[in-house]
DNA sequence: CCAATATCAGTAATCATTCCTATTATTAGT
DNA sequence: ACTAATAATAGGAATGATTACTGATATTGG
């Protein structure tokens, strides 16, 4: 959950780190893959999955796995939620913080022992709603977009 | 989210739901295959999967999606949320219900609609817990259970 | 009974992610 | 600086869950 070894900071690993925190979108691998390639034309897919993994590790960025979606990361490490759009697949921000008591209200209805949750919301982004209300009627097209 | 058009309910398709219905786990697509294949030798696991898509999008059964692991099925249809063990991977029900508050907690302090969301709760199952103390340090072996 | 339609079994394809390996870079010790 | 040991990378192959395709079989409605 927090740093460990102290990370030998290779170009290939700053490069990523430094492309990711320069978007606050939640790229997926292969998007962040195409930024660091503008500058490192050599790098491989393998060593970006592998650097994003080890960033993770170290708690210097995190990992975003939701339900049925590919893998994204994010830049910010302080503790969010997110909202996803069900039509474009765009994950946007939630002020930081946990929903307070939620762990507590259920470690009495369950045996096991309770060390943490995973909570997202689901909704249509502003861009959606505007292209209902437009009737663009453009469907699901789910993950589709930076 | 509920009944569509009436489903004509084929010899797989009713064996594949009474198997599901008949276990109180939250089973993948292959072990409910394994399951059904004792009754009907020669069904193929795309039937399954086709089969669980189409019971789910009639709201008869449920498709749990968590991240990271293998797609399970619900045969409780009744709202509630599940209690994941990270050693094993074992899925467990809570009460049925949805936390008080938890949507309108965020409507506000998002530009999305919000129009649902998921939450899962983390925790250690009891009979890991009992590996623990017993010193069987299995190590993580996520999903591989029924 | 027949033609239109739906479903199925079997198998191939997909595709995000992980794994493997030969090469290249870095480090520590002299 | 030189060198052996160690770590990291590029490129490509493998994995594995799910989906798509296809020709055969079943069902329906007239
Ligand atoms: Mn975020
Ligand atoms: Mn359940
Ligand atoms: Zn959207
Ligand atoms: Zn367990």
């Amino acid at each position: 959950m927090s740093a460990q070894s102290p990370l030998h900071m290779t170009e290939q690993r700053r490069v990523i780190l430094e492309e990711l925190r320069k978007v606050r979108s939640h790229p997926t691998a292969d998007k962040i893959y195409t930024r660091v390639r503008r500058r490192m034309p050599r790098i491989s897919l393998g060593t970006v999955y592998r650097t994003l993994d080890l960033l993770a590790a170290q708690g210097m960025i995190r990992k975003i796995e939701s339900a049925g979606t590919r893998r994204r990361f994010d830049g910010t490490v302080e503790p969010h939620y997110h909202i996803r759009c069900l039509e474009c697949g765009r994950i946007a921000d939630l002020p930081p913080g946990e929903m307070p008591g939620l762990e507590a209200h259920f470690r009495n209805q369950t045996d096991y022992d309770v060390v943490g949750h995973t909570l997202e919301l689901l909704g249509t982004c502003p861009a959606c709603r505007k292209d209902r209300t437009e009737g663009k009627d453009v469907g699901v097209r789910p993950a589709s977009e930076q």
